[in-house]
DNA sequence: ACTTCGTGTGCTCGTCCTGAG
DNA sequence: TCTCAGGACGAGCACACGAAG
């Protein structure tokens, strides 16, 4: 009948539009520096809360839209605010006229804060629990006339069945258990490939992020605690050791995709990072080019198999090699490192390839401040095919990954392993693409010089 | 006894390693087109399955690793591979020599599959379920012996909560449901802000990915199977129409993270982009600069206050506006863009504020490849601090959100609302401090010229 | 009396809460 | 002050039941 989630407005606070920049205190209409401190009542500790003052509003009148559905007892009007006609709309306007009306979700039967269970959509139906339990876990059993009226009253009672009642329920959940670490390129489209792959296994996902306050062992430990019943690590600052423990000591078939080697712990999944880098070799060679050097990043361990790779195709092509290897975690910054270098070492390569992308544009940028022309002067490649290699001022030749293939291969992988533990992990190598742009060339009359 | 996930190697299978580059079938030593398409039995699609063949192993040998713990049966030497003394090591060597003991989680009375329950420890001690409870769930009543006693015991047995079970019993578990998009740049950091201020709620966090192939509404579907009791939205695509509905729909308080105005249904939290515009602008000023432009992308909701700040500060200054607007999703897109158009104009301003890094990056590019010099010619600004923003070839004078608090923030919103649901959502505003790096200089001479 | 189909009963998973000893 | 017995949460599984063929 009524909206779960109450909100009536019977309450007198009107919380309070606030501005605050915090070094910008002389900007007038702003709150000054001691209205900032009383602002934030635990100083500028991250963890802090922000607790917006009584009334602060001296700028700009409160913007108050209607609650809709519900009573809306104290009166606050549903438009009655509104008072700064502000520019960032931009939204479709459809919803501005919108009626009040309730959404689809109207209560029939379901109790107050309570989420319904599948005991009130039998109980709705005059049924009993099991059947609407067939019917919903698509056993078979009940008629199609039976399995059309529990499926109607459960969208109609908006039912959602209690994913930990299932994980409880069931001995140990069918869940995949994901850790990654969402600042890298590639990983997102990694996890496009980890839920249709675990959908098609009937398995549900459950995602745990590594970040900056959060170790690879703090997710699996949360994903462990969930039950899942395999776990896919997907990139991760952890080295080779860690990785060992780590799957020595849970108790389900983990994954890695990244880097790695086939060992007898856990299953690697990896590009072919090696054959990627010999086919732009091979690429640049065919253009023309002889004098090829190549930006390494050690820190960043799926580089290592892409040097091999380079290295490989020079010696097979009869070629010198050049490698100008940079410490350093982030990869932009080692290539514009690298970049002087090789500006500083006197006779410049006719073609540079970058371990990575972000390698690549540093690479790129530093090239161009001094005055080097890309590709004409010098070609640079990447590795990763990131959103940023499309960019029209960069137009970067570089090498696709099949980052959905490398969700799907992890999940199949412990899959397998989940249904058969005495099976052996495996190393999967997912091939590459090289995708040819704007940044190579065969190399121009003023190639090479300075 | 033993380790719970067995892994005796007695089968014969021995997993072969592979390697394959899909466009490069010509390079000696690896497969050729059929067995590529044999490698993979689905063909081309994304999702398809990808099986090892039994033994295409013609290149290297396989590196097989001893299993450590448990007997290895088969009799497969610890170190019998290493077939390949590739480079990709760079571990750190201390595992090398390690012994096969065992790890700490001896199991002491844990049955197979399962993992350790209360209940486990109980019996392993001799005493009830519920001391064991109380121990755990830190509540008063047990004698500091007695605590000494559980803790060990669970550590011993390695025991985790079984989260499902939690949030089964307690009535709607404490979890915050986190939405996010993997592949946006401040999120994770705005991640890096939630998970302690959940736990200094005593709250858990469950986090689900917004995708290519996952909409916000499946993302936020999960999150209620889970039975949040609250859920905080970063970023998403969702347009103003779109959240409030989701907003009415579910049976839990909703914070948006990103943009947005104050509203009667949901809370949001967001940077103060007009303010930390109008620091940079003053900034600007400051050095000298009179001719500032603003590259303007509108596909980007977050970005439209921040237009609002650069109008507020320029007119402040009464200076004549100058607004460059790109449509396009992507922003370094719309920079490049913005900057060609700036370029065509005729007379150069002499700086230039981007909406965010992203499109900063996209402008610096674009007048460095025409010659133009920052900030000798030109001061380009950006806003958000990526990491893209501190990397030397950019150095980009930009403003540095909070996103740990803006994380902070939007739980402490949905915890107040889930404690009191009477209360009013509100919109709280994050302050943001201006950086300045070295891509604005007073000036130049031959600034403004083309 | 035998399947086959559709449905209902009872118990269990791990945790936490009420109340009693 | 400390400990414990019993039960419930939501879903799923094994099984038993009644009605058709």
């Amino acid at each position: 009948m009524t909206l779960r989630w109450s909100l009536d407005t019977s309450t007198e606070t009107r919380p309070t539009r606030v501005e605050v920049c915090r070094d910008a205190a002389k900007i007038p209409g702003y709150l000054d520096r001691a209205e900032v401190a009383a602002f934030y009542d635990r100083g500028d500790t991250g963890a802090s809360m922000v607790t917006p003052p009584r009334d602060a509003g001296r700028h700009g009148g409160e913007i108050t839209r209607g609650g809709g559905t519900m009573g809306n007892a104290g009166g606050v009007g549903a438009a009655k605010g509104r008072a700064r006609a502000t520019d960032e709309a931009g939204d479709t306007s459809a919803a501005q006229g919108r009626t009040p009306a309730p959404g689809e979700a109207a209560g029939t039967g379901a109790q107050e804060g309570r989420s319904p269970t599948m005991a009130d959509i039998a109980a709705y139906l005059g049924m009993s629990r099991q059947t609407v339990s067939l019917v919903l876990g698509e056993a078979p059993g009940p008629s199609a006339e039976t399995r059309e009226r529990v499926k109607a009253a459960a969208e109609r009672l908006g039912y959602r069945p209690h994913l930990g009642a299932q994980a409880l329920r069931r001995a140990r959940s069918t869940d995949i258990g994901v850790v990654f670490t969402p600042s890298h390129a590639t990983e997102p489209e990694v996890l496009d490939g980890v839920y249709p792959a675990a959908a098609a296994h009937g398995c549900g996902v459950i995602v745990s992020p590594q970040t900056a306050t959060r170790s690879t062992a703090d997710a699996v430990a949360e994903l462990l605690g969930h039950r899942c019943s395999a776990i896919v690590v997907i990139g991760s600052d952890l080295r080779r050791a860690a990785l060992d423990d780590l799957a020595r000591r849970i108790p389900v078939p983990l994954a890695h995709v990244g880097y790695g080697r086939r060992n007898a712990l856990y299953d690697v999944v990896r590009s072919a990072g090696d054959t990627g880098i010999e086919a732009v070799v091979d690429h640049l060679v065919g253009l023309g080019h002889r004098h090829i050097a190549y930006v390494h990043t050690p820190s960043l361990t799926p580089t290592h198999v892409r040097r091999t790779g380079y290295r490989r195709a020079m010696r097979r092509h009869g070629l010198g090699e050049e490698i100008v290897a940079e410490q350093g975690a982030v990869a932009e910054e080692a290539g514009a490192v690298a970049a002087r270098g090789i500006l500083d070492g006197g006779r410049l390569p006719t073609a540079i390839v970058a371990a990575n992308d972000q390698a690549a544009l540093g690479v790129v940028e530093t090239l161009l401040r001094h005055g080097v022309r890309i590709p004409e002067d010098v070609s640079v490649t990447g590795f990763d095919d990131a959103p940023l290699a499309r960019f029209s001022f960069l137009d970067l030749t570089t090498v696709n990954q099949d980052a959905g293939r490398l969700g799907t291969a992890a999940v199949e992988a412990v899959v397998r392993r989940r249904e058969d533990p005495g099976r052996e992990p495996v190393e999967t190598v997912v091939p590459t693409t090289l995708v040819v742009r704007g940044s190579t060339a065969p190399p121009g009359p003023t190639a090479g010089r300075r």
